[in-house]
DNA sequence: TAATATACTGAACGAAAGTTCAGGATTCAA
DNA sequence: TTGAATCCTGAACTTTCGTTCAGTATATTA
């Protein structure tokens, strides 16, 4: 590779890196691109040499995110030996990678907010979609192993999100340690939760 | 009371329900006063004339909110002869005030956004603790009556904080009957979750 | 009815932020 | 070495948005 390519791809992953800690911090509207340029040194122009725009931008971090969790999630997956053990497998990744996710708390001024390209509204209704439908499969796994008792997976993903969501939110203004200990807390009411429902 | 006088409250009440649907809506930095002034009909100088600032406006609103919360839970709180059933109460109570808070989306703009006022700041932290004490109040009156099992009242109170924000942020976007149902299911699993969980 | 207070208007101001662009610096290829 | 491609700069432009203010209309009061 190229002396020029090199430096090229190093300051692209500093300006993404930047740029992810800030939409994490501060949301996506509260971050300027002036903040970033401060965080990189680099100048405006150059960010708009790297990125079409500020949203291209936000949109090509949560396509990174993306694909780091599904490969992280893909690693550890099969070395759960119970639904139950991977739920706090689950649980913690969520912890660990989550807490960091642009999506968390920037996504949410793009899907309320009235002034989001096609692209980006797609793009976040498809993240939803995997979301549920990730929650749902993890879910019917466990009744179809007989771990959780069987009904409403559909609605108790949807449970699972909010928790899911709730909790990156609380977690944001308290240390690691605790975070964790809230998640593990909440899951594990989660799966007494699901276990002792009475069927439907 | 003068012609004048009424009028004043009648657009004073018009401006707040507007911007209150508003801010709901899109957030508090996505809606304009712009916005305002055209969902409400008046002039951009009127708003200024009934408040102080945006902020004012929205401190007003959040005010608003926790005296009409607490004065309906109140109204209702005593009619529940079980802590089971206060809690679908209060998750009933949720969905129908909630969903419309000015807080549930806005605030966390504030929370994270740098260009706070000492002001809000303070209001928001209090009403964040007002709020893990409303639910560590709740849970431990079920213990105390020997209802839900003893431990972690401090823990599952951010649980449940964690579930209703979660809640109310993916209720946005489905029907209040579909609300009610996930409500319900979410506040089902929680009871039982914590039912089941092994004392600590 | 005249004077005053209250309610309201809307153009204009200024700060902030996203974006562009002409041009400079550095590296690559011939 | 020289021309071209690539990387980068930062001032300037544009738009958006909160806020102000001089002025108008309506109601109250004396």
């Amino acid at each position: 590779m190229n002396k020029k390519q090199l430096q090229s791809e190093q300051t692209r992953k500093r300006i993404a890196d930047a740029a992810r800690h800030l939409f994490v911090q501060k949301g996506y509207k509260a971050t300027s691109i002036e903040d970033i340029t401060d965080a990189t040194g680099s100048s405006k122009g150059n960010i708009y040499y790297h990125f079409k725009s500020k949203e291209g931008l936000f949109l090509y971090l949560l396509d990174e995110w993306d694909r780091d969790w599904i490969a992280k999630w893909q690693e550890k997956e099969h070395l759960y030996t119970s639904i139950t053990e991977k739920m706090y497998g689950f649980a913690e990744q969520m912890v660990r990678e989550d807490l960091n996710h642009p999506l968390t708390k920037a996504a949410d001024e793009f899907f309320v907010g009235g002034d989001k390209t096609c692209e980006v509204e797609d793009r976040l209704a498809e993240m939803v979609e995997s979301h549920l439908a990730f929650n749902r499969g993890l879910i019917q796994q466990g009744i179809d192993s007989g771990e959780f008792k069987p009904g409403a997976a559909e609605g108790l993903a949807v449970v699972l999100e909010a928790l899911v969501i709730g909790l990156s939110q609380v977690s944001r203004r308290i240390s690691l340690e605790q975070a964790l200990d809230t998640y593990r807390l909440a899951i594990e009411v989660f799966l007494y939760g699901i276990a002792g429902r009475p069927e439907t």
